[in-house]
DNA sequence: AAATCACTAGGTGAAAATACCCAGTTGAAA
DNA sequence: TTTCAACTGGGTATTTTCACCTAGTGATTT
């Protein structure tokens, strides 16, 4: 929280977008402007960059709503506000359905923006944290053979080695081998570790 | 799907209360009125009686938003759709945020109200039959005596009867005897459905 | 007083998991 | 061609779980 905040701010008006960077120069946030929202997916990349976007919801392209839903295909895990000129009820539902941590009508007190992205970074943060040692954990996953998969899959359904064994038309030693290399590549301690994390990964993929 | 619909609509405005009660004659939905919220939650109490709620935002007393909220606080999980007549955006968020299933602005084509009932309905019933189940598993995890729901988190956990026997001060035989009962009570056929459920039932509580 | 239940603890025996070891085959990479 | 990793299968020994059983103690209910 002590952290400087790092926003990336999205407008393809030139004015709202020098008078917000005014602003939150003022307020110790650092901001990175982009006026239109292809150019700020490309700039993002893959990269989980910046602490929170602040876009505009009405522009010409990719609309505020557009990118949301773009970044969610992505993944990207970063809080999104979206602000809007015209009252639009029926966008704003749809946005906030779609995940964006808020939307904010124009003209709006530019304190109730930050204190918007302050609740936003902390959250993020937080969910953050969750999600890189689920990365991580997708990774030691990935690391996995085909058949190790399938065996791990299979024993955290509480199949025995014989019985994986029997569905894989392999035998159950074999099977008992591949638990094994499962177990300490994965890193699990025990048979419930291994479950816990199957569970993990079973929730979003 | 085929089934009959019936919803709860809620309204101070008795002309809105007779035109939607109309309307919904007309297209196989039953509907039940009521015109202030605090009617709809005494009437309901504890129950999950109708497929759906709709109602006005602003109304005197308990607003929409507030019955929103006292429905999450009581979890009662059927699908709540608001409606407004002021396009009130922060209002809109504020319930979707709280998780209302849409937020319709006046007026509105009644087709439209009529989709997004159809779809919470869908919604509604996935959502419900998984809450029934977990709270079938909840009661038969209220049924454990303290001695076994404290085996059974410890097993869950992954510890074996060894561990925990020395994390309880007693024998291991007897941790045995107490997960047998934990097994066949909570209807677990082997470890990993065991942790499975302890799992589930970490998640809201 | 008797019955019931939770908790305790033990016994036995079968099944399974775990931890080591070994080795042959295969396919891909160095 | 050699090397390496994955897949396969087995051996052996220990530990753990699971499925039965008995049985004493204490508290609550009938």
């Amino acid at each position: 929280m002590a952290d400087r905040i790092h926003i990336a701010l999205i407008d393809d008006d030139p004015a709202v977008l020098d008078s917000l960077r005014l602003y939150f120069a003022q307020q110790k946030v650092e901001t990175s402007c982009f006026d239109a929202a292809e150019d700020f997916l490309a700039a993002v990349g893959r990269a989980e960059s910046f602490d929170c976007v602040v876009s505009d919801v009405r522009m010409p392209g990719v609309s505020g709503l557009d990118l949301v839903r773009q970044l969610n295909a992505r993944g990207y895990l970063r809080p999104i506000i979206l602000i809007t000129g015209h009252g639009d009820i029926d966008m704003a539902v749809a946005a906030i359905k779609a995940g964006a941590f808020d939307f904010i009508e124009k003209p709006f007190d530019e304190n109730r923006l930050l204190a918007s992205i302050n609740e936003a970074v902390e959250q993020g943060r937080r969910q953050t944290s969750d999600a890189a040692e689920l990365e991580r954990l997708r990774a030691r996953f990935e690391q996995l053979s085909r058949r190790q998969r399938q065996v791990m899959e299979l024993a955290a359904t509480g199949l025995s080695s014989k019985e994986i064994g029997a569905q894989l038309q392999i035998s159950a030693k074999t099977v008992e081998n591949h638990r094994a290399w499962v177990m300490e590549r994965i890193g699990a301690r025990n048979l419930a570790e291994l479950v816990r994390m199957a569970m993990r990964l079973e929730q979003k993929p």
